[in-house]
DNA sequence: ATGGCCAATATGATTGGA
């Protein structure tokens, strides 16, 4: 079973990438993000018409997310809990079935939180503390759990092309950091790191300064694995031939691959 | 790592992104 994740920066901006996309790789799942849309104008036919079920949480101009599934949904749940006035749409959690039992995924789009001093830094931290008593709460059930997404966190110095210009940025500060650690340190596994410890892996490439033909990437697309996802992977990888496309999202495309038969 | 971009909006300038 193949899951990825991938934010567009405008759905209706990217369908024909997307769909492109979804041929060659042929993914199972997908998470995406900054879809920018709302549900009614979400273009879900070109996606059913290659065989997905479309579950989309969107809200107009910003924010916006979605999950693609060739197997039905059995459950599709919007919203992160623990904050009831957070009216963004950056999290949507879908259950599918395999043989083997349900697989649950959920398409994140976690805060960019800049500038930190700021309440938009305060929002971020606040929502990183939310993601990891869910992810607590989940995986309790000891089921095969993937959250996929945009992370908006750059978790070490190998990850960036230049550390030392991303010091007070708020994706690689000290407590944006620490709070990514958390996740992982709950028992969830950065798949990417999983399988492959090469300093370089980017999955973002700012459209200002010349920054993908100067490769200055950053990696903060993650997919984090609980212990029953984590012991079935296989497989991964980041699509970063996506991004020389023309008309690109800033974002290029993360997937794995896990044993799961069905 | 900001000179250089991009997307959405009743839009021709502003906001948000990372």
């Amino acid at each position: 079973m193949r899951i990825a994740t991938w934010n567009v920066n405008s759905i209706r901006q990217r369908i024909d990438h997307l769909t492109a996309w979804l041929v060659e790789r042929a993914p199972d799942i997908v998470c995406l993000q900054e879809t920018k849309c709302m549900d009614e104008v979400f273009p879900r036919e070109s996606l059913e018409a290659l065989g997905y079920n479309v579950a989309v949480h969107g809200q107009k101009t910003f924010n916006g997310v979605a999950i693609l599934s060739k197997l039905p949904f059995d459950e599709v749940t919007p919203r992160l809990p623990g904050d009831d006035v957070d009216d963004h749409a950056r999290f949507l959690e879908a259950v599918v079935s395999t043989p083997r039992g349900a697989v649950r995924v959920a398409s994140i789009y976690l805060p960019n939180g800049n500038p930190p001093s700021t309440e938009k830094y305060t929002y971020k931290i606040k929502w990183m503390d939310r993601l990891s008593k869910y992810a607590s709460e989940r995986l309790q059930l000891e089921e095969p759990l993937i959250l996929a997404g945009d992370y908006n966190v750059i978790p070490n110095s190998i990850d960036v092309h230049n550390p030392a210009a991303w010091e007070t940025d708020a994706l690689f500060l000290p407590q944006t950091r620490e709070r990514f650690r958390t996740l992982t340190n709950l028992g969830l596994t950065d798949a990417i790191r999983a399988t492959n410890d090469t300093k370089g892996l980017y999955t973002f490439w700012d459209y200002q300064a010349g920054a993908w033909q100067k490769n200055w990437g950053i990696r903060i697309d993650h997919l984090l694995l609980s212990p029953q996802a984590a012991d079935r992977l296989v497989g991964a990888g980041i699509d970063k031939h996506v991004r020389s496309w023309e008309k690109p999202s800033d974002h290029v495309p993360v997937w794995i691959d896990l044993k799961i038969e069905g």
